[in-house]
DNA sequence: TTGAAAGCGTTACCAT
DNA sequence: ATGGTAACGCTTTCAA
């Protein structure tokens, strides 16, 4: 029974000086050896020599020593806001960070929450990341974006609905969302919509545009739209089928499936028959609408494949000093089943 | 019209010797100055033309220099792995890294797929992090323990179902989940349970915890438990219904409220009476399981409040060296609605 | 083929 | 009260 079980040594952390010791060589080749530098040759014994003695000490380089020295990075940084608010985003940023790492970046994401734009921003700078992706849920100010410039950020991104000044975006147009949703009713004879309105602060970037999208399609026909604020639970949505009939609507883009679920049961507790009386739609596809019943509409939402996005990134990044650039990542389509 | 529109200066970065310069000073003074060090006192005047000049030139430290002058920095990794498994997690991480903000400690997230336990870690490792806390989802050996240790991190965490050697345990244990349940449709009579087993790897990290707590459940009485592999799709679901009167079964705990949505209406759908003949509990208590007919009846999940977790990080940071700690975080109880 | 040394941006010690 | 200087760990140029 050895009395010290593998303890890991909590001594001090060994650094690339204590590697060229053990091995008898210089901190130079030692770098040289573990970079495979070929612009250097060092002799076969030698380098088995180095790499016995970084794998015994358990050496592993100083990443800040590394950039620091290097003047550079290759660090993505990627601000998280408040909450996942779509479903889709996750998929999306996992995707992406992937296609990016695949490039030799490496993306890190960094928790904002509750610090200004400002705050932010300077946070963020202080990482000294080569590229900043910034999610619609974060702030994100000219003026941020200007320290993040100075800071040495080659590009910084915009994820959401909505550009800003200054920045690359990405865009995912929700107005499509809302848009598609009521050229489906409306092409199925409906003219008097409502679209709900989540009251979750963090949906409201979502909802805002759909609504706008909604009344955009809407004007371009004769259909007329109606907000509909609406809690994520069952007293609200029991209050606004209880005061339905006197809305007048014979049609609701729920803003998504799970609160189109939500309305959808309200209203036949309340006698509403869907869709003869009143056509339900939803957002997100979700396989949940397809076991409710009726079955439920939909708007499916499509984005980009990320590959080509990760590769718009590396370009930016290494030319940098263009004109913002705008991409649109989002493509919805109507999914029509038995709610309308 | 100017010719240079707020053109952000692509010139180098602003270290704290350019505000040096500008504000006629030292860069120790600097230094001073903006970390409102109070072991040295510096007239208000020379305050004022550093800070003025620190907003001028946009300065913003050197998060890798410091930290590189410093010897430590503090940094929480959180290595993010395949796919954000359960939904509970999200909330729960978002909540651990505000905890942990309070505390002053920076979190990053880095994703980490696509690399095994070994090279993970070594890329962990390079960050410095002062604390590691890897999700169940992400390889973590003891190998690669001891190479974070080794680089420096006061404190190794494994998050999810289960503890790794020579790592603290935040445990999630899931067997309370298939036990609960179990437990659950025992009490009500119940004897032939089945077991859904979703087929999605990323899944099988909890589906089979809550299995084992299943079996566990039922051997403390005189149940039986039947494994039943599922796809998340209508086919699968519809497969597993058209066989179930030969499987014999009286009850199944469906994995979740998504799963047992998609084999209720399956289930319905095949005629079979629920929960007259079949009894179907699903896990997560989300709403739409109030919004099903017959309701389901569900196994809730209760996080510990992240707050003195938060804490704990701390604490076993600033005192490093102790045995690993196992925490158990999570409370499961079964919520009787109509489904069973 | 290998080694010595400079320098990246920061902060802390020690003089002034 | 302020400034000079060394040191953190690493890479790279230059010299041997």
């Amino acid at each position: 029974m050895s009395q010290l079980p593998e303890q890991p040594t909590e001594g001090p952390v060994p650094t690339s000086a204590d590697v060229a010791r053990l091995a008898g060589v210089s901190r130079a080749t030692v770098s040289y050896v573990l970079n495979n530098n070929a612009a250097v040759r060092i002799s076969d014994p030698t380098r088995r020599r180095v790499r016995e003695a970084a794998t015994e000490l358990g050496y592993v380089p100083h990443a800040a020593a590394r950039s620091l020295r290097a003047g550079h990075s290759r660090m993505v940084l990627l601000p998280t806001g408040n909450f996942p608010a779509a479903p889709l985003h996750h998929h999306f940023l996992h995707e992406l960070e992937a296609g990016l790492r695949r490039l030799d970046y490496t993306v890190v994401q960094y928790g904002s929450l509750g610090l200004d734009a400002e705050d932010a921003a300077r946070a963020w700078a202080e990482l000294r990341p080569v590229a900043v992706i910034a999610p619609g849920s974060v702030p994100l100010t000219p003026q941020g974006i200007a320290v993040l410039r100075r800071s040495g950020a080659k590009a910084v991104f915009t994820l959401g609905p909505e550009p800003v000044a200054g920045a690359h975006a990405l865009i995912m147009d929700q107005r499509q969302v809302g848009g598609c949703a009521v050229r489906h009713l409306m092409e199925r004879g409906r003219r008097r919509i409502g679209v709900v309105m989540p009251e979750e602060p963090a949906l409201a970037l979502f909802a805002e545009p759909r609504l706008a999208g909604a009344r955009q399609a809407a004007s371009a026909g004769t259909a007329r739209i109606e907000p509909l604020p609406l809690h994520h639970d069952e007293e609200s949505a029991a209050a606004l089928a209880a005061r339905w009939r006197t809305l007048g609507l014979d049609a609701v883009f729920a803003y998504d499936d799970l609160h189109a679920m939500l309305l959808m049961r309200a209203l036949q507790d309340a006698g509403i028959e869907v869709p003869g009386e009143t056509a339900v739609v939803g957002a997100d596809d979700l396989m949940l609408g397809r076991l409710l019943r009726p079955r439920l509409s939909s708007v499916r939402m499509e984005l980009d494949t990320v590959q080509p996005l990760a590769d718009l990134v590396d370009r930016l990044v290494r030319r940098p000093g263009k004109e913002p650039e705008r991409h649109d990542l989002l493509r919805a389509t109507a999914v029509h089943r038995e709610s309308s």
